[in-house]
DNA sequence: TACCAGGTAAAAA
DNA sequence: TTTTTACATGGT
């Protein structure tokens, strides 16, 4: 068991809540008070340490990872001082102080589980996905890999359909496996160009590229304006405020002003 | 039973 | 160009 220190703000309860919130699928375990997530085929376990995190293992190959998931790259001190006098980010950042988004780690399993929470309930989307899981990742005791983009680029689109995938999610996503995009170049990009890229594929819209840049490439100026809940939470937080027009209000705090406003929505 | 839920593409108007 | 429709599942 290694500690990783964390500088700045941090909440460890608050930042993983939401899988405990949205309840987390089989490849984002929560047991026994912390986080287990496959990393080259091993399992990382992340539990609350004072001053930081405790890891097992703690590597050069999951330092990165748990970095990712604990929302680390996040600059809270400047965000928190930008939304201090905002009537409703200022007591939401007080109330959530050290709450860090959680960056989705792996591009593809950040783009199949957007598919598959497109337009049905988060609860639909979680069981779609562990039947995925399961069907196709790896069972390493404490927590499932991730099916790899390589084993579902094999898989056929009815066997997609066999765990509950429309036929046209199933084609999607079959065919975002063998499309010949290489995710990881995508991170070298600018915003735009990393939506126009993932847009011209099929399946892939603006909600679903918006949420990539915010929850896996950690873009400071994200802003899933399209997502229902986002929607809601404005609409409600602002007194009718439309999500679009809301944009430059957060500017160039979007993505974390977003993540905020979604937790402070769903928080009585 | 019917409807909605952290959308998308394609058809229709 | 804008609006409508089908889509699979789980919860109410």
């Amino acid at each position: 068991m290694a500690s990783l220190a964390v500088s700045g703000p941090f909440d460890f309860a608050l930042t993983t809540g939401r899988f405990r919130a949205f309840g987390a699928d089989r490849a984002n375990a929560w047991r026994d008070n912390g986080l287990y997530h496959a990393v080259g085929g091993r399992v990382v376990r992340i539990e609350a340490a004072d001053g930081g995190v405790d890891v097992e293992p703690l590597d050069s190959e999951t330092d990165p990872v748990v970095r990712a998931i604990l929302g680390l790259a996040f600059d809270l001190e400047a965000f928190y001082e930008w939304a201090a006098a905002d009537e409703v980010l200022g007591p939401a950042t007080r109330r959530f102080r050290g709450f860090r988004p959680t960056i989705a780690p792996d591009p593809f399993e950040m783009l199949v589980a957007a598919i598959t929470s497109q337009q049905v309930s988060l609860q639909s989307a979680l069981a779609i996905r562990n039947r995925l899981i399961e069907r196709f990742g790896v069972d390493l005791g404490d927590v499932w890999a991730f099916p790899l983009r390589e084993r579902i680029a094999q898989a056929s689109e009815d066997e997609l359909f066999g765990v509950g995938f429309s036929h046209r999610k199933a084609e999607y996503t079959v065919a975002l496996a063998r499309s010949d995009l290489d995710l990881h170049d995508l991170a070298l990009l600018p915003d735009d160009e990393v939506k126009a890229r993932l847009v011209a594929l099929r399946g892939i819209g603006e909600w679903t590229a918006d949420w990539y840049l915010a929850r896996h490439l950690a873009r400071p100026h994200a802003w899933p304006w399209g997502d229902l809940a986002l929607r809601k939470a404005v609409s409600d937080l602002y007194r009718g405020l439309d999500v679009r027009e809301a944009r430059e209000r957060f500017h160039p705090f979007e993505n974390l002003s977003a993540h905020y406003l979604l937790l402070a929505h769903r928080t009585p």
